[in-house]
DNA sequence: CGCGCCTTTGAAGGAGCTCAATTTAGGTGG
DNA sequence: CCACCTAAATTGAGCTCCTTCAAAGGCGCG
C-alpha cells in the first residue's frame, strides 16, 4: 500500500490549498478556523514534486522554508566528516522536514525522497509572519517542533538503551501506528527503505536488522518478503519491548 | 570550577531581570532592544532554586512554562515501562529546559538538578503572548526549539554510529566547547554527573565510561581524577572522532 | 533476459557487557 | 576532628550479542 495522501494529483507550480487538504487534522492547519485557513493558504502557495531518491534539501544549503510532505516519503540523515552517514528519521505524509535549520539558517542534514513525493513549501519567514497573528497556527507550530524533540528522545531512548530485536520491534509499531493514523492498514505494508537504511537508523548493521526480521518470521510474528511486512501478532511485538532484557 | 554564572546570588521570590543578567548573550534574551528585554523582564519574573537531586519537574507532570538555567546544572532522563532510564542531556546555565512539554502539555521526561542550581521560570502562554508582538522574541525562541532538535541529531549520531571511545571523546569535547562559552576554563573542569549517567546518555555501561576514562589518562589525553577532568592534548581527543572506526 | 542492487544466511571475531572484588571519596554522627 | 558508612569509581575475567567477512539467492529495471 502507497504511502500517498488520497488527495487529487495536481500538475507542479498549482496552488496548495491547506484548506481543502485532508490531512489538515494531521498538519500543520490543524485548530485553525476556515478564516484563518485560507490566510495559511496564501502563504503554504507552492508545492514541489520529487522522484525517489531526489532530495528535497542537503546540509549547508541555505535555509529558508519548511517542508509539509503531501504524499510520499523521506528520509533525512547527518553525515560525519569521515563520510559515516546516520539516518535521523523516516517521515510520512502531514510530517514536518526542514525544523533543523532554523538554528543556523542553514539546512543541517539531507533529505531525500524514498518514493515519488510531494510537498508543501512554507516560506520560513512568512509563517512566523503569520503565526505572530493567528493564535492557533502560532501554538500548533511550537507543538510540532515540541513533538519532533520528543520524538528524538524515544530515538535515543531506543539506541541507548534497546538491544537489536526490541529497536526493531519498535520501529516496527511505530511505523505501523503512523499508518492506522493515516487511515492505512496497521499490519501490512511495504517498507520504502532498505535495510542498511533502517539500520543506520537504528544503530545496527543491515544483517542485523535481516536477521532479526527473519528471526521474528520464525517466532511468527511477522511475515516478510523482502519489503513487504505482514504484522502477525503485534501483541507479540510489543511484548518484546516491555520485556527486560535478559529475557 | 562550577557550573554557577557570575551573577549575584538573590533571595528565592526576588525578581529575575534578564536585561540584568550576564548570560543574555547566550540565553533567550538574545538580540533583544533594551525596551524588549524590559517587557521580557514583566514576563520572567519568578526564580526557583533547586538544591542537588531535586526535581525540577517530572515526566507526565502539567507544562505550564519553560525554564532558563541562571546557575548550576541538570540532566534531562526518558523512562521506559520497565525502568530503564535513558539520560536524553545534560544542560548547563543558559541552556533552556522543559520545551518536550509543549506538545502533549505535559512533560514527557524528568529534569534533575545535578547541583545546587537556579532557573528562571518562564510562563509559556505568556512567552507565546509575547513573541506575538516581539519578532526577535519569536525568532530566538524557534532557534533555540531548532537548536534543540540539532542537538538531538547530534546524540543520534553519536548513539548511532560510533564506538564506545569516540563517544566519550565527543562528550568531553562538547563540554570543553560549552565551557570555554561560558567563560570558563575548557580543559579542566568537575563533571557534575556519575559515570552511570554518562554511560546512560552515551548508551554504554558505567563500567565502559570508567575504563575509556583510563585508557584516555594512559594515552596522555587527559588526566583524571574521579570527576575532576584536565584536558591534557584537546587535538588527540579530536582525532579520535575524525578516524574510521578501524584505526 | 541479464545485470546490479538488495537481501539472506553462515561462520568467526571482537567490542562492550556482566559479574565480582577492591579502592576511593564524600558525607554523617559521635 | 576522626571513624564510620555508603555511594561512586576502578579494574579484572569471562561471556554475549552484534559485527565483520564472505557467499549465494532473489527481485526489479533497463
Amino acid at each position: 500500500m502507497p504511502l500517498t495522501a488520497r488527495v487529487a494529483v495536481s500538475p507542479e507550480g498549482l496552488k496548495a490549498a491547506c484548506s481543502k487538504c485532508n490531512l489538515q487534522e494531521l498538519c500543520l492547519p490543524f485548530g485553525l478556523s476556515n478564516n484563518e485557513l485560507q490566510q495559511l493558504d496564501e502563504l503554504v502557495s507552492v508545492r514541489k514534486r520529487l522522484k525517489r531518491h531526489e532530495h528535497l534539501y542537503r546540509s549547508g544549503e541555505p535555509f529558508e522554508a519548511i517542508y509539509a510532505i503531501r504524499a510520499g516519503s523521506f528520509k533525512t540523515s547527518v553525515v560525519q566528516e569521515d563520510g559515516r552517514v546516520q539516518v535521523t528519521g523516516f517521515q510520512m505524509s502531514s510530517e514536518i522536514l526542514g525544523l533543523d535549520g532554523i538554528s543556523s539558517e542553514a539546512h543541517t542534514c539531507d533529505a531525500e525522497a524514498l518514493e515519488d513525493s510531494e510537498v508543501c513549501v512554507i516560506p520560513f519567514a512568512k509563517l512566523e509572519e503569520l503565526s505572530r497573528e493567528v493564535v492557533t497556527l502560532q501554538h500548533q507550530f511550537h507543538k510540532i517542533m515540541s513533538r519532533e524533540i520528543v520524538r528524538d528522545h524515544g530515538v535515543m531512548m531506543l539506541l541507548g538503551s534497546m538491544r537489536a530485536e526490541e529497536r526493531l520491534a519498535a520501529f516496527l509499531l511505530n511505523l505501523s501506528q503512523r499508518f492506522t493514523t493515516r487511515g492505512f492498514s496497521h499490519t501490512e505494508f511495504h517498507l520504502r527503505m532498505t535495510r542498511e537504511e533502517i539500520g543506520s537508523y537504528l544503530g545496527l548493521k543491515l544483517e542485523t536488522v535481516s536477521r532479526a526480521f527473519s528471526r521474528f518470521q520464525d517466532k511468527g510474528l511477522i511475515s516478510v518478503q523482502q519489503k513487504h511486512i505482514h504484522i502477525l501478532d503485534i501483541d507479540g511485538l510489543q511484548a518484546l519491548l516491555s520485556q527486560p532484557p535478559s529475557i
